[in-house]
DNA sequence: GCCATATAGTTGCATATGCAACTAAGCTAA
DNA sequence: TTAGCTTAGTTGCATATGCAACTATATGGC
């Protein structure tokens, strides 16, 4: 027997989607009309920044940003082809390859970086205070899975 | 000038692209699985069924999914090569179609909603109280543009 | 060591999306 | 009326995504 939501939480889901779809297209308009690469670009390298010079295997991106290997596997394929990234053969693990950022790709997230930040402030902060962004942030994280060690 | 957003607006959002990210990809699993169409197909029908017999207009249901023109063209299309819409020539508009939905939409969408509703339930529903339900719903809601009349 | 099985990543194919150019019909105003 | 602009919807082309099958290496039991 399944249990079914309740019409208040039918709307907040839907809102959910809605309001994404909507935010969404409203940043990537802003990163494309600065001629620049889209989010999913800017949230490899950034999570390669993060990793530092030791780079990142490609689960690690994968599960980071939650995009599936084939799928990741091809993104990767036009970074590399833009020279922001660099895949290495892992020394550890001889499937594996270590995902690098260039000097090309750190400039190229420095770049984005303005456009991607006051999109957020124009269509994200700016519309909500303090304590409703906290709670946001709070209510999200509760609909992720808890990581388990 | 532009301004930028506070580090902890720029969590929030991260965190709305990610469960969004992650939501999506549950509920997807669970009609895939139960073999049934895609979240899109389900909007389009939804809208449809609820505009009732008079049917909407393309850039109607375009405006109320968010989903641009050309897209939904074509996934008309598909939802039309299976046969659950029909598109009419329209009496007042020359240019225009009516898009109603068929017997055999109507069906799909009573066998998708079960499916749905109880994915909403346990994806979403289920790990939040009453209260942020309404809260995050209050939240994305002013996120989106205020309609003018 | 050797087999079965699991994991990392890639590739082929079908489908979906974005963008720009297009057709066709309505609207406005001289 | 008709010329110029706008709107509704479709189509071609490039790119992105999902799915399944594949290669290659690693791991665990015997």
């Amino acid at each position: 027997m399944m249990k079914h939501p309740d019409q208040t939480s039918v709307k907040a889901w839907a809102q959910l989607l809605k309001t994404h779809r909507f935010l969404l297209e409203q940043v990537e308009t802003d990163l494309k009309t600065a001629q620049l690469p889209s989010l999913s670009w800017y949230d490899v390298l950034y999570e390669l920044k993060c990793a530092g010079p030791a780079g990142l295997r490609q689960y690690e991106i994968s599960a980071q940003i939650l995009l599936n290997k084939h799928n990741l596997s091809r993104l990767l394929d036009r970074l590399q082809a833009n020279g922001l990234i660099r895949r290495e053969s892992c020394p550890e693990d001889g499937r594996g390859h270590c995902v690098h950022i260039t000097d090309t790709g750190t400039q190229v997230l420095k770049k984005m970086w303005p456009i991607y930040g006051s999109a957020i402030q124009s269509h994200f902060s700016e519309h909500l205070n303090r304590e409703e962004v906290q709670q946001l942030s709070d209510i999200l994280l509760k609909l992720m899975p808890t990581r388990e060690k």
